[in-house]
RNA sequence: GCUCGGGUGGCGGAACUGGUAUACGCGUUCGACUUAAAAUCGAAUCCCGAAAGGGGUAUGGGUUCGAUUCCCAUCCCGAGCACCA
């Protein structure tokens, strides 16, 4: 028999594959269907490394046993290709992007064609192709033309609201164009609106928040150390926070890993509790209204001793605006801390080792609604602007944070110790003292210690401290329960020039029109310069003919087209819509999704919120995009580090595949340890996979027509076969493969090996191996396409063996064990048992107490 | 700090619902083949012990006829979140 030669065998086996299209994949069938989908990568210049394919290899296992199962399988394989770092590349390679771009691609497709994936590639997509991005346009201007009906909890066509407006307000019609669009940015999904961003006036440009390092000196830019200051700036948002709720309860229904959906929970960050309002008082009596704050304890309203605000909140700004709404005795004082904190970045503000600062609002008051005590008021800045209502009641006796403000400024600390309640089983009294977040020792320590703490006398409240009690005191001051996400609106401009781009256009009277769905899919247009403008605006603000028009000049953000790039494959080249109706009804949803987890809340959020959207507007007709997920873990270089090219330890799959093949590229990453596990290259034990599979290469020489089968080994065959297809469903590879050495490890004790278990071995390989396993399907004499034969069935009848090994022990432990017929009862094994000399010489002449059997497994002998 | 994972030979890792711990692979050692090397094949490989036997799944305890698996406490590693009131 001829040499195992992979280079040959592969080259071969591929372009036949092409040739005879054995992966195209037709968008009608009446088979099932089962969409599997990769993460598409982003082409980078530095290319792939063997880490990359793992997630590749993993699903198309999958979706090669899928296939042969019956299924018509739909796995495509794209480019997501706008974004910072193709922008960057182009920048420093003095290239434009979309050369960069294709360039990328040439060396990814040059690194990927040679594994031997079975991606249907007639559907491949690129988003930065103006046939695909005119999509994301379009799908960017239906959310620019809804709002979201709280009522109906969905999202519908602006139209609607207008209506509503029309009907109950009165004062609608006689309103300007203008003051008509305004109200409406308030509802729409996309909207326009101001944020502040981190910007490098040196630079000229807008830089993300892991673009830049904290100094003694602030905050300066990762390249040149530039300084950064914050600037307010137009942006445009898409109103996820609309569906934060949808977002968290729709993850129950998914199969995603239980960690994932904890980061994307956490990331929405769903708390419930209360808002309640504290009057402000000035010293000399004038009033100037109330401040909302947000609880999640309003059980321990008594004890709250002051009252935060943010220093961005509206009500301090105000304050200190010359004055306006009363007198402050410290203005002064507090427009410098307002100035301080402004200069701090994100980092800064948020490391929790530092100390909490703030300052008083001197010459004001605010009233606990509980007992009308009046409170001082203050602005610090670990009260997040942001997060609820932006002003805090602080109850220093049972919160950390308030407790170590209250220490640091002398203020007083109560403790609720205790609530009386009034319900059916009569009064009680709830100790709380348990609850306090400080150590009594502590509080006793300081001066301004009041006593006992206040008592709730009002013994109107029922049930204990729980959701019930909250909700009476609440009401008990007038609040109302309130639920509260950390999630916030996702900002949906940048600054740059290789992104989609805005499809709308700003008139001279400030009102916005969006392009025509004729006019989509609006082009980039070609620049000489696409650097950074150095004023902050996008690089498009710089083209004359663009701005002219009034063109939006912020671009999408790197992820618009990821957001729905996995319906597009499902009738990637048609013109009239993103995908047929038809084939949407068809492919439905993608039933596997492989990718990795560091987009748990990015990418993976920002789809499931689309779908959504899309789903309410009834373009797509399933709930979620991603029905199961699962994530690949990463291979390091041998040093134990992450590959990269910082540490010199990538290893490049062209170089395995010319040494080993693509074949024992596939089993080894496969072989290596759990598919969500991260483990290191290691350059010795692929030489395992490799022996692997030239040992089946050299057994197809024993395989004999007319040999018969061995019974023994016909039964592992069909237990390897049923081991095989559950550990692939799960994506259990590694155990897979281990099941397949142990079978080959049978196989060579055979002297001649039955065609048809051969066959069968090969069929169950081929997911692993397909172009060795197509190599030796064929010089068996066929003449079809393994890869397109179907998945072999386990057969149990086969599989039976009467003879088992059982262990016997003795109080626990193993003395021997016993070779017997399946299905002996529990007296036949224990006499069996009893005659072996191992077993006698154990139990001597003690007395059998108890005896445990399992059967067909284990026999335990109790004695005394 | 909080939350979620995890800790098994020299190494990557197996072990179903509590039922023979270390499958499979790498490495190492010895042997066969060879003038020699590579490749291949065979044997051994958790620790102590000549053996009988004993110990052993991060550590200490518990439940059980039996624990890597369940419970309690402690230590360590990884990931996510991080002043979210």
């Amino acid at each position: 028999m001829r040499e195992y030669d992979h280079l040959e065998i592969e080259k071969k086996w591929q372009s036949t594959w092409v040739k005879k299209k054995a992966y195209f994949t037709p968008n009608s069938s009446k088979k099932k269907k089962h969409y599997v989908l990769d993460m598409f990568p982003y082409p980078s210049g530095t290319g792939l490394h063997v880490g990359h394919p793992k997630g590749y290899i993993g699903s198309d296992v999958y979706a090669r046993m899928k296939r042969m199962q019956g299924f018509n399988v739909l796995h495509p394989m794209g480019y997501d290709a706008f974004g910072l770092p193709a922008e960057q590349y182009a920048l420093e390679h003095h290239i434009h992007p979309r050369k960069a771009v294709e360039e990328n691609i040439k060396t990814f497709e040059s690194q990927l064609m040679i594994i031997g994936l079975s991606y249907d590639w007639s559907r491949k997509v690129n988003t930065t192709d103006p046939a695909f991005y005119k999509w994301t346009q379009w799908m960017f201007l239906k959310m620019y033309g809804s709002w979201y009906n709280k009522k109906t909890d969905k999202a519908e066509p602006i139209e609607t609201l207008v209506k509503k407006f029309e009907k109950e307000d009165s004062t609608w019609k006689m309103k300007s164009e203008k003051e008509k669009q305004d109200e409406l940015m308030k509802y729409r999904i996309a909207y326009e609106g101001y944020s502040e961003v981190n910007w490098s006036p040196i630079l000229g440009t807008v830089l993300a928040n892991d673009e830049i390092v904290d100094t003694p000196k602030g905050p300066v830019s990762e390249r040149g150390g530039y300084p950064v200051v914050k600037k307010q700036m137009r942006q445009w948002f898409l109103r996820t926070t609309e569906y934060a709720d949808r977002l968290l309860t729709g993850l129950d229904k998914l199969n995603w890993s239980e960690h994932l959906k904890e980061i994307q929970r956490n990331w929405i960050g769903k708390s419930d509790g209360s808002e309640i309002e504290f009057q402000i008082v000035f010293d000399h009596g004038q009033k100037p209204g109330r401040i909302p704050v947000f609880t999640t304890r309003p059980d321990t309203l008594f004890g709250a001793t002051y009252m935060v605000l943010a220093p961005e909140h509206p009500w301090v700004t105000l304050a200190v605006d010359n004055n306006h709404i009363g007198v402050l005795d410290n203005r002064e004082e507090v427009l410098r801390y307002i100035a301080v904190v402004k200069n701090k970045t994100e980092a800064e503000r948020t490391d929790d080792k530092k100390e909490k600062t703030g300052v008083e609002l001197k010459g004001v008051k605010a009233i606990n609604p509980a007992n009308g005590e009046k409170i001082p008021l203050f602005v610090a800045d670990y009260v997040l602007a942001h997060y609820g209502t932006g002003a805090i009641m602080a109850v220093p006796a049972h919160d950390e944070r308030d407790f170590e403000f209250a220490k640091k400024y002398n203020l007083p600390i109560k403790k609720v110790i205790e609530i009386n309640f009034n319900d059916e089983k009569g009064l009680r009294t709830i100790p709380y003292g348990k609850r306090s977040m400080a150590p009594q020792e502590l509080i006793l320590e300081y001066d301004h210690y009041e006593g006992d703490g206040y008592l709730i006398h009002s013994g109107e409240f029922t049930g204990m401290p729980t959701d019930k009690a909250k909700k009476k005191i609440t009401e008990f001051v007038g609040g109302k329960i309130v639920t509260k996400y950390k999630m916030r609106d996702a900002v949906f401009a940048r600054q740059r020039y290789w992104g989609e781009p805005i499809p709308l256009r700003h008139n001279k009277d400030g009102t916005i029109t969006p392009l025509r769905d004729r006019e989509l899919p609006l082009k980039l247009p070609e620049v000489k310069s696409y650097q950074p403008t150095g004023t902050g605006e996008s690089p498009l603000a710089a083209v004359k003919s663009w701005v002219k028009q009034g063109l939006e000049t912020n671009t999408m953000p790197g992820w618009a087209g990821s957001s729905w790039y996995f319906l597009r494959y499902m009738d990637a080249h048609n013109k009239k819509a993103f995908a047929d109706r038809k084939a949407i009804n068809y492919w439905r949803n993608v039933d596997m999704y492989v990718g990795g987890a560091e987009h748990a809340t990015g990418h993976l959020l920002y789809s499931r919120f689309w779908h959504m959207f899309l789903k309410d507007l009834d373009l797509v007709v399933t709930d979620e995009p991603f029905q199961t997920l699962k994530n690949q873990g990463l291979i390091l270089g041998t040093d134990n580090r992450k590959m990269s090219k910082r540490w010199g330890n990538t290893i490049d799959p062209r170089d395995v595949v010319r040494n080993y093949g693509a074949d024992t590229l596939r089993v080894y990453e496969m072989f290596m340890g759990p598919f969500e596990g991260s483990m290191p290259w290691s350059t010795d034990n692929i030489i395992g996979s490799r022996r692997f599979i030239e040992r089946v290469w050299r057994l197809s020489e024993r395989v004999n027509r007319k040999a018969k089968q061995d019974k023994k080994f016909t039964a592992t065959l069909h237990k390897t076969i049923r081991k095989v297809s559950e550990d692939i469903e799960s994506f259990a590879f590694n155990t897979a493969v281990s099941a397949m050495m142990i079978l080959v490890n049978e196989m060579d004790k055979l002297d001649k090996i039955s065609k048809s278990d051969f066959e069968l071995f090969l069929k169950i390989l081929s997911p692993f191996a397909p172009h060795m396993t197509e190599e030796l399907w064929s010089n068996l004499g066929h003449k079809s396409l393994l890869v397109q034969e179907s998945w072999p069935r386990a057969d149990k009848n086969k599989m039976l063996e009467e003879e088992v090994t059982i262990a016997v022990q003795i109080n626990g432990k193993v003395r021997s064990e016993a070779h017997i017929v399946k299905g002996l009862s529990q007296d036949e094994i224990v006499s069996i048992a009893r005659g072996l000399p191992d077993v006698e010489k154990w139990i001597m002449n003690r007395e059998i107490k108890k005896i445990i059997y399992i059967k067909d497994k284990l026999l335990n002998l109790v004695v005394a």
